[in-house]
DNA sequence: TAATTAAGTCAATTGATTTGACTTATTTCT
DNA sequence: AGAAATAAGTCAAATCAATTGACTTAATTA
């Protein structure tokens, strides 16, 4: 059959599901807010958003607050989010570990449990991952009514980028991953719609719903981890690009400079794999984290050394992702110790002059993210709850399986 | 009063938009598509095509052609676009001069006009360019019927950045329009609608509705101008950023490499400002472009010298595009003879490796775009076209000054 | 106490899409 | 040649989310 080429139609239901969404990230923007809050936010009428907060109360996403007085005029009534109305999985796979976590509708975390990848490949660790979804979903059954009816989705966040052929060279058997049949496997494993995000997207999509980014639509998370990657927020949505790897900066090749006469990636400059190697410290050892705690806290030279060298190209970066982007904020997160993460951020300033540079900033043009060593986990639980939520294009649109009659 | 956060609903107004453009759309990729064909690439059903093919029609926005057999059933009968159906009006305006077009529907100039900015600055300069516009929409209309109803806006078109402090050394007085009400003005006096993009995004506008991006949702513009800079293709729509500086990366700071001791932005090495410099040559010269071509076709070394150096920035630009954006493919757009950008070109090659390098590529990884010095004129007379026509998600919502009935 | 203001509801209307049956025109099978 | 199958497209009624305009309720202000 002939391929056309053309974008999806819309119809009531993509107009109704679209409105819902716009309620309730209203409510997650504002906190509270009455049905006439809601009708002047989204420009509907107040009829049709007290027809689909009813919904909503029926559906058990909001919740009346008691009547407030706002001077002339009958009391309104405010309505808020039902924390309790939604869940979602979120599943980090790193290089030697991984991690699951439940999050509500809100963004908190509600379970969390880690377990070490064995040896052998994903066909072994994945059993090792259903497992461990298996336990957090009793555990959050156990803290959390109708937990599973309430199941959004499971997002998986991994190291990028996706999708290539495995002939680069990394020791970490990440490679493996890729050619593996993972979301599917997950998919079967779980019940559940599975996602997909590197883990610098992952935290960008935690940053949006619970930390520096709530609320901003055009923000880039700079993730520092074992790599580099950059988490892009624009236009209030995560971007992938056309295969997915859209802010995967750690394979950008820098020009040559003092002391480097050769073109090398970022990653090989900015990176926690770098610092590993200039301290010479086995990354996959257990007391690594504490370890570097302690060497930040004693000013270890080594340390310190890095961090110049390092914090030179990532000021570099920001002044790039600002010229780029044109970003309303770009947010340093790490999977490091806060402490040495907050060190980078000193030592990165002062920022290199760029068109961010303009008077009457509402937001920095740098802000310190989360330093969880849990935050990609919950960038990935985030990521369920924001396709389910939030307002986006894609949601209004028909799907093609869904279109009949013709 | 309390301002309160959060997006625009939508209603029954906003499907049959959406749907309408999705029409247009779908004929400007496919040439000529069948109620049926529509039915199908929409999702929406025959009926609903039917009836909003009716409206097209009646609008002058489609035409039936003649029937055609496609083996069993009833033979079909496609639609195509009305040319004369639609009408914007692009400006361009340079460091010296001022260039106006008109376009129709599908992209075609129909009229095109230049002139000299005269020195004295905005007040004098927008005289001459609403004077231009005038000729322009008295010719159009002696070329179409109907185009003053038909006409859907106006685009501006001029190097960027926009909105920041007027410090920088810009001694072709660009400076002097960013501060001048230049948008309020040409809307008083031509009574359109007006909208601003920078050259680099004129450019993106240009190849997406006519170029080497038509119908690719994720393609990055590379322009090389007087200055540099790249139009942003994301999700099929042009990304302008928090501040419409998205894509500025002439401001870009480069390492220091060899030979260049100090950090400097990527319009110093990779511009036609550059190679002006390098030969020494007049910007202003209106001989220019044709001693530019003459010089290339001699093989002139200072030329050569140039091409080899800015090759040199340019392939690692386009490297550093494909690790951030993970486009579908980069497009080379100048303002340069065509010889000279071909020759650009070719410099860059061969590539840098990186994510992009992937087997079964649709498209290459880069390609020559236009290379008309009308291309930003085009593409600021597209914007209009594709403000009203394309697909996007801002069509969709209710305008918050529409919003009545509370 | 009456007027004003604002939140929110009620019931009827609107209008784009959908549904399912139908007509028309062509090819393919017998 | 005739019947069956297939596909395009239309007709008329139904659906359903948003809108409209009048109304009720409950507070403040004059």
């Amino acid at each position: 059959m002939r391929v056309i080429r053309g974008k999806s139609g819309t119809n009531q239901e993509g107009t109704s599901a679209h409105n819902r969404r716009v309620m309730i990230d209203a409510l997650r923007l504002n906190g509270k807010l009455s049905r006439a809050d809601l009708a002047r936010a989204s420009g509907l009428t107040k009829q049709t958003v007290s027809n689909i907060i009813d919904d909503l109360e029926q559906d058990g996403l909001v919740v009346s607050l008691a009547a407030v007085r706002n001077g002339r005029g009958q009391p309104s009534t405010p309505y808020r989010l039902v924390p309790e109305g939604a869940f979602a999985i979120g599943l980090q796979i790193d290089r030697h570990v991984t991690r699951v976590i439940a999050v509500n509708l809100v963004g908190t975390v509600l379970v969390r449990a880690e377990a070490n990848l064995p040896p052998g490949g994903p066909a072994k660790g994945v059993r090792v991952i259903l497992d461990l979804i298996r336990q957090v979903r009793i555990e959050l059954a156990g803290v959390a009514e109708h937990s599973e009816e309430r199941l959004v989705g499971l997002c998986v966040a991994m190291p990028g980028p996706f999708g290539l052929a495995p002939d680069n060279d990394d020791q970490w058997m990440m490679a493996a991953w890729q050619s593996f049949p993972l979301l599917e496997t997950l998919a079967a494993g779980t019940g559940l719609e599975v996602a997909l995000q590197n883990d610098a997207a992952a935290c960008a999509t935690a940053e949006r719903m619970v930390g520096a980014a709530h609320g901003v639509d055009h923000a880039i998370c700079l993730y520092l981890g074992y790599g580099i990657g950059a988490g892009l927020i624009l236009n209030g949505e995560l971007y992938a690009g056309g295969n997915g790897n859209a802010g995967e900066i750690g394979m950008a090749l820098l020009p040559p400079s003092a002391g480097r006469p050769e073109r090398s990636p970022l990653e090989h400059r900015a990176s926690l794999a770098s610092l590993y190697q200039h301290l010479n410290a086995d990354p996959a050892d257990p007391k690594l984290h504490d370890r570097l705690n302690t060497l930040v806290s004693n000013a270890d030279p080594a340390v310190a050394s890095w961090i110049d060298a390092a914090a030179e190209e990532l000021r570099w970066g920001v002044q790039l992702i600002e010229t780029i982007f044109d970003p309303q904020t770009v947010i340093l997160c790490s999977s490091a110790p806060e402490a040495l993460t907050r060190r980078i951020f000193d030592a990165i300033h002062p920022l290199l002059p760029s068109i961010a540079d303009r008077r009457g900033r509402a937001l920095p043009r740098l802000q310190l993210g989360m330093t969880d060593p849990w935050s990609v986990a919950l960038g990935a639980a985030a990521e369920p709850i924001s396709r389910a939520f939030d307002p986006r294009f894609s949601a209004i649109l028909k799907t093609r399986a869904s279109a009949g009659g013709w």
